[in-house]
DNA sequence: CCCCTAAACGGACCACGGTCCACTTATATT
DNA sequence: AATATAAGTGGACCGTGGTCCGTTTAGGGG
C-alpha cells in the first residue's frame, strides 16, 4: 500500500489541463460579449457556445452566472485590494485612516463607474453578495481602518453600513434613474465617512 | 357629440369589477402559500393556479414577482408609514428628530424581522427597489429628520446612506448567515445614525 | 334590453438559469 | 505502455419568470 497521494495540503486537488484551458475560454468569451453587446447579451448559452463548450462545462467552472461575473471582476478586483494594502497614499498605506477611508469610497465608486454593470450582475449571488472573499477583504479593510481612526463601538457593523451605500445596484440607480453625478456620490461618501469617523 | 367621459380626474380609470376580485383573489393566495409554505413556493403558477386564473391574469394584475411581493407588503408598509407620520411618539410626530430616526431604523428591522423573506423578494425589482413609492417616501422623511435636526449637507444621499444598511437582503444576511441578533442591528443603526446627525 | 368597446382573461409559448448523468479524458501509478 | 480513477464534459431536461395574442366579458350608452 502506497502513501496518500495528498497533492496539495489546504489547496484544491489543482485544476487539470483541459479545465484550465477551458476556464480561460469561457472567460474570454464572456468578456467579448460585454464588451460588444452588453452585459445582457452574457447568457450562459451564449458563452458556452462561443467558447465552443457544453453549457455544464460553464457551470461546472463557475458555479453561477454571479460566479461567472464575479470571475470577470477578478482582476480589477484583485488590483483595487493591492492598492489599498500595498499601493501609494493616500489609499494605501502611508496616509491617515480617514483619507484612505476616503480614498477607498472613492475608488469603489469610480470602479462602479466603469464596471457597474458586470458588478451588479455579480451581486446577484444569494451565497456571494456579501460573504464572497472581495467583500470580506473590503469589510476587514474597512474596519481595520476605522479602529486606527480611534473610532469607537460594534466596527463591524460600521463598516458595513459605510460599505452598503457602494453597492452597485444602488449607485447605478443614482446616477442612470436618478442622474446624479459620480462626483456627487463621492462627495456624499466623504461627508458620510468623516461624519462616521468624527469626534 | 356627448361629453368625454372623464371617469376620474387624476386617476386610472378604474378597475373592473372582475379585475378587483381576481387581485384579491390572488393577494390571498399568495399570503396563504407564503404562510403554508414560504416564499419560495410563491410561484406566478402556484399563486394563480391557487386563485383559479390564468397566469397571465397575476401578470396583469402585479407586473412581475417582485410586483406581487409589493402589494403583499402594502397593508404592512403603510402601517408604517401611518405610524411615522401620525403616530405616537417617538415614532411620530412630537419626539426629538434624532429619536424618531432611531425609531424608524429599529421599526424597519423589527419589519425586517417578521417579513423578511417578502420583503428581500420585493427588492427584486429593477425599477421597484429603489424608485417605489415606499422607498420614496421613507427618503422625503428621512430627509425631513435630517434637516429639522439641523443637519447640513448633501441630505438626500444621506438619508440614501441611512437607508442603505436597512435593506432586508443585508439584515438578513447578517442574522441568518452571520448570526447577529436584530438587537445588536438595532443598537449598530442607531450608533450610526447618532454620529451622522451628532455635531 | 341590446350592443359596443375597452378591459380583462387564459394558457400556449419563449428564454434563461440551473441540474443531471452517461460518457470521455487527463494524469498519476505501476 | 497499460491501467485505474477522479475530474471533466456536453447536452438533454426541468422549473420559472415573463410575453403574446386570440377570445371572453363587464358594464355603460342608446
Amino acid at each position: 500500500m502506497s502513501a496518500i497521494p495528498l497533492p496539495q495540503i489546504g489547496a484544491q486537488p489543482a485544476e487539470r489541463g483541459d479545465a484550465a484551458r477551458n476556464r480561460a475560454l469561457l472567460l474570454d468569451a464572456a468578456a467579448l460579449l460585454v464588451a460588444e453587446r452588453g452585459v445582457d447579451a452574457v447568457t450562459m448559452d451564449a458563452v458556452a457556445c462561443r467558447a465552443g463548450v457544453g453549457k455544464g462545462t460553464v457551470f461546472r467552472r463557475f458555479g453561477s452566472r454571479a460566479g461567472l461575473m464575479q470571475a470577470l471582476l477578478d482582476h480589477t478586483e484583485r488590483e483595487l485590494q493591492h492598492a489599498f494594502m500595498f499601493g501609494p497614499p493616500p489609499l494605501g498605506p502611508g496616509a491617515p485612516p480617514i483619507d484612505r477611508l476616503v480614498a477607498f469610497g472613492r475608488a469603489r465608486i469610480a470602479m462602479v463607474e466603469v464596471q457597474g454593470d458586470v458588478l451588479r450582475a455579480a451581486e446577484n449571488a444569494p451565497e456571494f453578495r456579501f460573504g464572497g472573499p472581495a467583500r470580506s477583504l473590503s469589510i476587514a479593510h474597512v474596519i481595520s481602518l476605522l479602529r486606527t481612526a480611534g473610532v469607537e463601538g460594534d466596527l463591524e457593523l460600521l463598516a458595513s453600513a459605510l460599505l452598503a451605500p457602494l453597492e452597485a445596484s444602488l449607485v447605478l440607480y443614482q446616477v442612470r434613474d436618478l442622474g446624479m453625478t459620480t462626483e456627487r456620490l463621492a462627495d456624499g461618501w466623504e461627508n458620510l465617512a468623516r461624519r462616521v469617523t468624527r469626534c
